[in-house]
DNA sequence: GACTGGCACCTGAGAACGACGAGTGCCGAA
DNA sequence: TTCGGCACTCGTCGTTCTCAGGTGCCAGTC
């Protein structure tokens, strides 16, 4: 008996059973792959293949459907990489090309990649604290209110308005811009956060009430966790393709969904590449027969945020790897190159 | 045979088949209802009552559901006000008082009004146009790049970066930005367009293409229809109640709120006040099934943009539209105190 | 020793069926 | 007009039966 052979077994189970979404039997698996053996052959092989956990049979007399573990197999060891054809490459590219602020780049990505992968696709923003600064302005508002607007290097605009206790003075106003700016413009913002906190020290002390209270505020939108929370979701049409069973199946994962603390850690998973969590490897209960296949996207060196899709686990993975990785690099060259100051 | 009778039995199906989800016959209807008349009677009047239209029933041997019709006369005239509790006022009131900015108004009342109604709840973002100028601020960046953020009375946000064909001289942006200012701080945003527009020719001839540019880019942003469309779904879980048959009964409805054009049009019948459409009535054959219930909010004399719920048509419509109109008058008010300059 | 064909066995899906019960419509009487 | 009574209708539910697809095992073959 050759190991590779019940390896291709396992490769072909799982090819058929994403293909026709039901148990597949050793007949009807040759009816479909040239495997060369007879299907008494290949119920031996899938004795085994059970024995060791990679596929299961859900009643006696029904065929085999893939584990976690079959599928864990299957993505690290057995799938082929399958290209995105070009139609769909210049869909991608065309579509995301039209966008006209951040906004709509994560709004459009979302969109595209649900129809391409027929799954819900979620798109985290571009990250606050991974970025760094573009430009800080401080403008004087009526009464002693104060605007600050932040401008990070991935395009992102945050605004905040400062209450002060007392009208500031244009001077100071117009110092304390500069001075912010130049001490904070490149910077990541976390160290900027640190620079501005230096900063206030070389201010007279009668300013520092209002310096305070901006560099407050400033360090506070650096730092703001809700910012990097916020996630476009898309695609939700698409569970129904998930199963019939809506309680069992889909409820849990439109709650999951709705809980942005549980897609915020899955999409964390990918911070350093490709990721796919299989069913329960995805660490809750409720997409305990759900796949997500996350990368981040970002320049090459800085990653900016992260995006991916919620399928049942039951999903092409190499076309669903595929059109996540080209929407991610997509995504990825518009923001950085669109938005970034020209050489 | 009285007509208030036959009225109050179309009232009495509505209740009971809202409260129990099932056909309500004769007989049950007299378990839970007082009308002090036999089954047989009752009978009578269903029969009327289906001849008309407001009832029917789904097979010879079963009881009666309400049609659309019958909701409709309900909702119309047979509804009594159902008050919101003081605990649920609470909930509204405090947990929309701790939003800090406009997103967050948006997204917790998403969050606090699926929660009430337990159904799909939809918020426009509030509308720019309707809205009017607080702040303008022109920023010069890098090359020859300029920022414009614009800040509206409802406290939303806008920025665009404009690419100008030469770098502008300081004095200039310095000049243009005081005179948009004063020309359009405190307009309504249609008002503020024709302002800037009469503006340009004031500039000397040398500068109107960058002074072109600039206006051009704030007038697309005031009339940004993109940005009226943004819409927040929340409670998409709440879909379970609709109904076991997921294909038929949720999959269109939640094909329709992802698309963002049919959400507009449900919710922009809601201009004048508190609208419900039900089932067929929405206009889409998707939410055949389905009853939407929406009201503006804003101040009393500006709407700013318009909440609802969207829900199947077996609805407690009188505590529906309790809890869309409460929360609708929480986020106005909170919109409008808390975001409008002080006197 | 690995593969194959044959065979007995298992089991879920679906059809057929009957009993049951909730509900109706109608009629004659109060 | 209302009411009680009665025959009738149909969908639901549980039971039974058949069927098809699938398995495991074993003896035989290359």
């Amino acid at each position: 008996m050759s190991d590779d052979r019940r390896l291709d077994v396992l490769r072909a189970i799982v090819e058929d059973y994403v293909a026709t979404q039901e148990p597949v039997g050793s007949r009807s698996l040759l009816e479909r792959h040239q495997l060369g053996v007879s299907p008494a052959t290949i119920r031996g092989d899938m004795a085994i293949l059970e024995d060791e956990g990679y596929i299961i049979a859900p009643h006696t007399s029904a065929g085999r459907i893939p584990t976690d573990k079959g599928y864990r197999m299957f993505v690290d060891r057995l799938a082929k990489v399958k290209p995105l054809s070009g139609a769909e490459r210049r869909a991608i590219e065309t579509f995301l090309g039209g966008a006209v602020d951040v906004e709509d780049v994560v709004q459009r990505s979302v969109k595209v990649l649900a129809q391409l992968t027929r799954q819900v696709a979620i798109v985290q923003y571009p990250s606050l604290t991974r970025s760094s600064v573009r430009h800080i302005e401080v403008v004087p508002l009526e009464s002693a209110r104060v605007l600050l607007v932040v401008i990070t290097s991935s395009g992102r605009v945050e605004q905040r308005i400062v209450e002060l206790t007392e009208t500031p003075d244009e001077k100071l106003v117009l110092d304390l811009r500069s001075r912010i700016v130049g001490a904070t413009v490149g910077e990541r913002l976390p160290e900027a956060s640190l620079k501005l906190a230096d900063m206030i020290e070389t201010f007279a002390p009668e300013h520092r009430p209002v310096v305070t209270s901006i560099v407050t505020t400033l360090t506070q939108t650096f730092s703001n966790e809700r910012s990097d929370e916020r996630i476009a979701i898309g695609g939700t049409a698409n569970l129904a393709r998930f199963g019939a069973d809506f309680d069992r199946s889909i409820k849990p994962v439109l709650e999951a969904l709705e809980e942005q603390v549980v897609l915020l850690k899955l999409l964390g998973e990918a911070t350093t590449g490709m990721s796919v969590s299989i069913g329960r490897e995805t660490g809750y209960e409720g997409l305990a027969t759900t796949s997500v296949v996350a990368t981040p996207y970002g320049s090459d060196e800085q990653a900016l945020a992260t995006l991916g899709t919620v399928g049942p686990t039951r999903i092409d993975y190499p076309s669903t790897m595929a059109s996540v990785a080209a929407v991610s690099r997509y995504v990825g060259g518009i923001l950085t190159e669109r938005w970034t100051p020209d050489p």
